[in-house]
DNA sequence: TGTACATCAGTGAACGCGCGTTCACTGATGTAC
DNA sequence: TGTACATCAGTGAACGCGCGTTCACTGATGTAC
């Protein structure tokens, strides 16, 4: 019987938590030294050496960590906010047969999870403000994980709109694409929510606004464009 | 008769170059040394002070000077590709007479302002990825300043897609705010545009999808369903 | 037009400091037999 | 169950180095009269 793997040495825990105190505030990665580090963490500067071979190896561990941790709880969310407009066991009725309620729980869902999703950032300030820091930031390295990051988040993001319907069928890619769209968007808004609170909620309904246009706008290029003329009228 | 602005004395040209270059490859702004930045540029590290009083003060010259040398540029790149399809002069069409019309012509400007758009990313590139690192960087005054550069972005871009009528009149604060999201979509792929060569064309297409959605779906909640799908039928 | 002075943009030497990294050491925990 | 040894996660001292910043200086350019 193993142990679960989040169950790390002290130090190591209190290296990457003072690396994300440290960075949240007005730092890169990059640009912290060593010594730093280990006084935020109360630790000898030499016990880094324990643990990492050097930032980028810190910054992989903490990256991982926050994905794994992000992942699965936004696909709750998600489920939870389908199940809540249309219970689970309910028969399901296609866009075609009935355009209206579907578009009405897609943007319900979206609302929902658009709203979940902010106050995660806003309970995870400092995992966020790190990963779209570095996302851009000088670590190829890093970059590079974080787009890897990005680009599960957008598959699980795709998967989730397909199996729960919250789009007409569109093509695989097309999906995709869309889904990516979105994370980069939401993402970058992240930063805004964290930064402005006065504005929190006019991010939360612009954010849904350019959601529910992608989504109209693909389903228009995808064809369905009297289907939603059907499903916008009332 | 007082020189133009951008003929700046010699060390402080030379020390925002060296800047961009050494940023541009793996190091954000913050990370720089005063001694490594003056000898990159071939000069005594006292002479920094002559002309900065520190890092942001570097930062926000070379903001400040990119800003300018942007925006006036993008503009006249989306007016040219505006001319290109209907010639100056040329009587105009409405929305409601001729969507079909219109349409086309939005594609157009569209699909040549974001190649132009990329075209120029890539003439300057490590302008970009400073931009785009900073504004989520370390420094909470560059992160300011970068935010208000791409405010004003949107803001001509805004004003030009209302005096091009490159969509059916909206009102004007959902037009800035698609104007919002798609500035940041733009900077945001402009860094994957200088980064992954091989996807040059892909990216280009996906942007310009990516606009086409948002402005289709803004226009069908503004309600013109009905117009949109006339626009989009044979 | 000449002269005296101020300002500007640069240099070079020197300072003390925090840094990354190494080495040798320690005590607690895990493992083989 | 006991014992011997290995590994792990930590400490503390020491090193040489590059750093930001200051000071005093220089020559070129601009300006007042």
């Amino acid at each position: 019987m193993s142990l679960p793997k989040n169950i790390l040495a002290n130090g190591k825990r209190l290296l990457m938590d003072a690396a994300l105190t440290l960075t949240a505030s007005t730092r890169s990665l990059n640009a912290l030294s060593l010594r730093e580090l280990a006084r935020e963490a109360g630790l000898n500067p030499n016990t880094f050496y324990r643990h990492f071979k050097d930032f980028d190896e810190l910054g992989l561990a903490i990256i991982n960590e926050m994905s794994s941790e992000i992942r699965e709880p936004l696909r709750q969310l998600r489920r939870q906010a389908a199940e809540s407009v249309v219970p689970a066991g309910t028969e399901q009725e296609s866009w075609e047969q009935n355009p209206q309620l579907n578009l009405a729980k897609s943007r319900l869902v979206n609302t929902q999870t658009v709203r979940l999703f902010f106050d995660y950032v806003a309970t995870n300030p400092n995992a966020f403000i790190l990963g779209v820091r570095e996302l851009h930031g000088a670590s190829p390295v890093l970059r590079k994980a974080l787009r890897q990051v990005m680009q599960d988040f957008a598959r699980d993001m795709a998967e989730d709109i397909e199996a729960l319907g919250l789009m007409p069928a569109v093509e695989n890619s097309v999906l995709l694409s869309i889904a990516e769209t979105i994370s980069r968007e939401m993402f970058q808004l992240s930063m805004d929510y964290i930064e402005q609170p006065e504005r929190r909620e006019e991010i939360c309904r612009k954010a849904e606004q350019t959601i529910i246009m992608l989504s109209l706008g693909s389903a228009l290029l995808q064809g369905y464009s009297p289907l939603m003329t059907k499903a916008l009228s009332d």
